[in-house]
DNA sequence: CTGCCTGCAAAGGATTTGCACTCAT
DNA sequence: ATGAGTGCAAATCCTTTGCAGGCAG
């Protein structure tokens, strides 16, 4: 019905959903909706403030959808996810829908997540004010190098942030 | 009473916790007997887990307890975690235990840990098999580097685990 | 002794799940 | 119409907290 909000990635997304076999609702445009505004202004959401923002806009869908949902997306290679280091898990959307998840590995351990390469770009957090901003991608090159040469060990950069102190937190709070 | 346990390092963790002003008791005791011998055989335990095993050691230890000894303990410096992306946070011991923890910052978002450089050694998980492994320290040492320059952002390397495949997993399921 | 530490139980917060119903296809 | 998706509520999981009693120092 209304398309009308304007966002080509969130256009593109919806498309890439329906290739995918899935269908297309209010709830999923919704999430979609306000994760691509939040990537827009550089926010990183967590399920429960996606959930939170989808509800404002959207009252009738509920919190368990809002995370289904997000399990949805991601399956279907349209949303990606990142660990931050000891909170939640943020969303954004992938860069080229186009890159359609894997069969999800099962992953014995639970921490699978069907995207063994993804090619999104790094985070890193700040643990004074949790802010979490974008990095260039190459940042581990060097250490991925190392890893894979000492341990045999695939650096995913793309999986998890690497915590630390942002320049305002460092210069303030920090020494 | 039994001191005789064996390991120099849960003696040394002892005293150091005795100096912290902090009491010695039986349920301290039994965490860091149960951490040095994970630690011993390159096991990375989450406060769960610890707790299981507190259990086994010493029955009338209840589970919150271990909450909060894991707690009193890494304030003390005795103890410190680190964040696996996607999982639990796993403990370990302090290589240093001179090694005091700073007041700890209140950290307003919730992610404060009062170890804003601890030396620890760095850590690896691979996201399929959930093992952790144990990385050279300086893997990430360009990264800082980078991040600092392009981000004025102090990059803390040994509070996140990095997340990627092991060698067996990438060798077998990897491509 | 005295107060730190503990056990217990109950509260909390986040995420998941069973079930019946609705709506996209 | 038909079953994928949804809403609701209850169930889990993990961690924290209030309180009264117990033990280390």
């Amino acid at each position: 019905m209304d398309r009308s909000a304007g966002s080509p990635r969130v256009t593109a997304a919806l498309e890439a959903l329906r290739a995918s076999g899935e269908r297309v609702t209010p709830a999923r445009q919704a999430v979609l909706r306000v994760i691509d505004a939040a990537d827009g202004s550089d926010e990183h959401l967590s399920a429960e403030q996606i959930s939170e923002r989808v509800t404002r806009l959207e009252p009738s869908v509920h919190r368990a959808t809002v995370y289904r949902t997000l399990t949805a997306l991601t399956d279907a290679g349209v949303l990606s996810h990142v660990h931050l280091g000891g909170s939640a898990t943020v969303y954004h959307l992938v860069a080229h829908p186009r890159e359609r998840a894997r069969e999800a590995s099962p992953a014995a351990y639970g921490l699978g997540d069907g995207h063994p390469h993804a090619h999104g770009h790094l985070h890193v957090q700040c643990s004074i004010c949790g802010r979490v901003q974008d990095a260039p991608p190459d940042v581990l090159d060097e250490a991925g190098r190392q890893l894979r040469e000492a341990l045999g060990f695939d650096l995913d950069t793309t999986h998890a942030a690497l915590l630390g102190r942002c320049s305002d937190c460092a210069g303030a709070a920090g020494r």
